[in-house]
DNA sequence: ATGGTAGGTCTCCTA
């Protein structure tokens, strides 16, 4: 069996619905995961993907913030969220598949503009979500398991526009990568997107405040796929739809995709 | 060095 999956951070899942489902006719990806839906689980419209072929849904909302879901064309199973830092937010949930993969879906917080948790709360808050799930992912080692999602770092210097000018800009700091690293070890978790896309500068996320985002380029490489060595080998054909960034009404973030044969 | 855009909403907070 194979499967094509999908991570995008969507900034509205409701304003967003018609490059939803554009996303799901063009690319029909088996599993979409959404992040920033900024809505609660029940106004989600569910019905215009349930007549795209996607009739599974695992998801976590609250009125005007974050919110992660997990739209499928394959059956799933709810596994649960963590709420790490104690922060109350949607940000996390994880399904399992038929063949036993499970399905991380994260939202990190994005850590505010200054790089400093003495003088912003949000950065502290940032560092401390990375911190609870490479505590849960030591002590709870994962297998069979895929981590996607807007994970809010971009870690390489081709990750980003330009390393030097960005780092001391949240999202690109040195803390911040390696509390992403700390993180990803924890897990033994492997890079999936760059396993196939090991060099050149790749991005998923650019910002809304460019002139012209797409000649400027300064992007980031914000949104992540993850696996765990039992099954890295099977991932391939990684890509990042650059076009969607230039949709009617577009996210700031472009998807994600990653194929596993297992 | 600064300000730039976008979305949701208890018109300011978040990104």
């Amino acid at each position: 069996m194979a499967f094509t999956l999908a991570t995008w951070n969507i900034n509205s899942v409701r304003l967003r619905e018609p490059i939803v489902r554009r996303l799901l006719e063009e690319e029909a990806p088996d599993i979409l995961c959404l992040q920033e839906c900024k809505s609660p689980v029940e106004k989600i419209p569910l019905d215009g993907f349930r007549a795209l072929g996607y009739g599974h849904m695992i998801a976590r909302g609250q009125k005007g913030y974050n919110g992660v879901a997990i739209l499928s064309r394959l059956p799933l199973e709810d596994v649960g969220d963590k709420d790490f830092a104690d922060l109350g937010h949607a940000r996390h949930v994880a399904a399992r598949l038929e063949n036993g993969v499970i399905i991380h879906n994260f939202y990190v917080p994005a850590g505010g503009d200054i790089p400093d948790r003495d003088k912003n709360e949000k950065f502290g808050q940032k560092l401390d979500y990375l911190t609870g799930m490479r505590d849960w992912f030591h002590s709870d080692r994962p297998e069979k398991s895929i981590l996607v999602g807007d994970l809010n770092i971009a870690p390489r210097e081709d990750d980003v526009w330009s390393h030097k000018q960005l780092l001391k800009v949240v999202s690109h700091t040195p803390i911040e990568v390696e509390h992403m690293a700390e993180t990803q070890d924890a897990g033994k978790w492997v890079d999936i997107t760059r396993q196939d896309i090991p060099d050149g500068n790749l991005y998923s996320w650019w910002s809304y405040r460019a002139r012209d985002w797409d000649a400027a380029d300064k992007g980031r490489r914000l949104d992540h796929v993850w696996a765990t060595p039992d099954i890295s080998n099977a991932g391939h054909s990684s890509r990042i739809l650059r076009a969607a960034r230039g949709w009617e009404k577009p996210s700031d973030h472009a998807p994600v995709f990653a194929t596993f044969d297992i």
